[in-house]
DNA sequence: CGCGAGTTTGAAATTCTTCAAGATCGGTGG
DNA sequence: CCACCGATCTTGAAGAATTTCAAACTCGCG
C-alpha cells in the first residue's frame, strides 16, 4: 500500500466537473458565466453515495460541506426532544443540502436519502475562498441561500394560511413543477416519499393526507395508486389553492 | 440652494459607522476583528426612518439593498392573491431585513414598521464587494443568512407540529429571549404587535391566542394586560413545549 | 404464499375556528 | 377635563376541520 506519486488516478470516478454536469441549470453554477464555471473544477472534492435511509448528515454534526444532489432525492427534517418530527423540506438533483450548518459550524438538521443517491460534497471552506475571486460564484451562492428563505416562506404561507387540500394541492403542484423542470412529466411521477413524511411537512397526519389524495381522485383532479400520481387537472388543482378564501 | 463643494456636512447625521454603534454584537459586524470592523464604514450608505405602519419595502420591490435594524421593530408578510396573510417574521433591533431579495431580485414579502423605527441601509453590490476583501464580512454574511434558514426551520416546527398552546409559548419564550441579549428584561415586555398579527405568524386565530394568554394567565405562567406581558414562571412555559408528546 | 410496511377508510373525539357580543384602552375633540 | 370613538381584545357557544383510534386493505419482497 505504499504511496507513490505517479500512480494514475481515474479523476473522472473522485471528481465531478461542474462543467461536465448535466445539472448546470438547476445547481449552484446556474447563471455563471462558462469562463467562470470552468473554475470551479476545484470546488467540488468529491462525491458521497448514500444509501436509501440513511444520513447524509445529522443535526449535531460538525459543518464541513454543503452539498449537491446528483441523483436521487432527500428529506431534512428537525426532531424535537419528544420525538415530534418536523420534515423541513424534500430536495431533488441540483438542490443544495447543509445550508443550515452555516450559522453554527454544525448541522441542525438530519438529511436522510429516500431513494440511493448521489452528492457532490463542497468544502465550505473553499467555496468561500473561491467565491472571493470568482464573482459569478460568489453571487449564485447568495442566490441559492436567499431562495431557499424564499422557499422557507412559502412552507410558512402553507402550514400557517392553508387548510388541508389547499397543502396537498400546493405540494403536487411544487413537485410536478420541479419535475418539469428536470425535464420530467409534469403530470405523472412517482412519490420517493410516504404519507407519513407528506404529512410531517404539511402539519398534517398521514390519514389526513390519505383522505385528502382520495378526495382529490373522487374531484377527478388526480389519480393515485399508492405512489404513483397522475395529476389529470392541473388548473383544478391551482384554483383550490387561491379560490377557497376562508383562511385558517 | 446653491450647492456648495465646501458646505460642512455633520457626517454622523447621515452615515452610520458599524465600529461605533452599540448593536456590534447583535448585527452583521458579530465576529469580526476590529480590524475588520473598521473597514466597513463604507458599507452603510444612509440610514432611513420607518414611521409606524410604514413599509421599510413591499413584494416587487427592485431589491438593492439589506437593511440593519438600529432602533424599532418590524414584520415581515407575504400574502396570497385572495387576500390572506401569513407573518413569516417579526424583527427587532439588530437584525437584518430583506435577504429574501436576493434570490430574483426583487423583494418577495412585504416589510412593515410595527413601531418608528430607524434602519441602516446596507447597498447589496457594495456588501458583495467588500465581502470579497474582508473574510470576516464574507463570512458574517453567510451565517446571518444561514441563521435565517434555522429559524424559518423553526417556525416549520412550530407550525406544524405543535398545538396552539405550545405555539403561543415557545413565541414568548423566544420573545424573552431576544429581549435578553438585547438587554431588556426577559420577564417583562411590550408587545409590539396585535393578536392578529400574532395569529398569523402561529398559524391560529386572534381568538385562539387571546384564549391562549388567558389560559397561562389562569395557570400562572404569565400575566397579561393587554400587549403588556410578564412571565412568570419560564421553566413552566418551557414545559408546555415538551412535554405535550402529542403531535398534531 | 404470506409477511410487514405502508395505505385507506370509518366513526368518535378533540382542537381550533367562526360568529356574536361585550369589554377595554388610548386618543380626540367638545 | 371628560365623554366618546374606533381599534383591539376577551369571552362564550356552536360549528367545522382535523386528529385519533381502530380495522381492513394493498403491494412488493423474501
Amino acid at each position: 500500500m505504499g504511496m507513490k506519486a505517479t500512480v494514475p488516478i481515474t479523476v473522472a470516478e473522485l471528481k465531478t466537473a461542474c462543467s461536465q454536469c448535466n445539472l448546470l441549470e438547476l445547481c449552484l453554477p446556474f447563471g455563471m458565466s462558462e469562463d467562470e464555471i470552468n473554475r470551479l473544477d476545484e470546488l467540488v472534492g468529491t462525491r458521497r453515495k448514500i444509501k436509501r435511509q440513511q444520513n447524509l448528515y445529522r443535526a449535531g454534526d460538525p459543518f464541513e460541506a454543503i452539498y449537491a444532489i446528483r441523483t436521487g432525492s432527500f428529506k431534512t427534517d428537525v426532531l424535537l426532544e419528544d420525538g415530534r418530527e418536523q420534515v423541513t423540506g424534500f430536495q431533488m438533483t441540483g438542490e443544495i443540502l447543509g445550508l443550515d450548518g452555516i450559522s453554527a459550524e454544525a448541522h441542525t438538521c438530519n438529511a436522510v436519502a429516500l431513494e440511493d443517491s448521489e452528492v457532490c460534497v463542497i468544502a465550505y471552506g473553499k467555496l468561500e475562498e473561491l467565491s472571493r475571486v470568482v464573482e459569478g460564484l460568489q453571487h449564485q451562492f447568495h442566490k441559492v441561500m436567499s431562495r431557499e428563505i424564499v422557499r422557507d416562506h412559502g412552507v410558512m404561507m402553507l402550514l400557517g394560511s392553508m387548510r388541508a387540500e389547499e397543502r396537498l394541492a400546493a405540494f403536487l403542484l411544487n413537485l410536478s413543477q420541479r419535475f418539469t423542470a428536470r425535464g420530467f412529466s409534469a403530470a405523472e411521477f412517482h412519490l420517493r416519499m410516504t404519507r407519513d413524511e407528506i404529512g410531517s411537512y404539511l402539519g398534517l397526519k398521514l390519514e389526513t393526507v390519505s383522505r385528502a389524495f382520495s378526495k382529490f381522485q373522487d374531484d377527478g383532479l388526480i389519480a393515485v395508486q399508492q405512489k404513483h400520481i397522475r395529476i389529470l387537472d392541473i388548473p383544478g388543482l391551482k384554483k383550490l389553492i387561491q379560490r377557497n378564501a376562508s383562511a385558517r
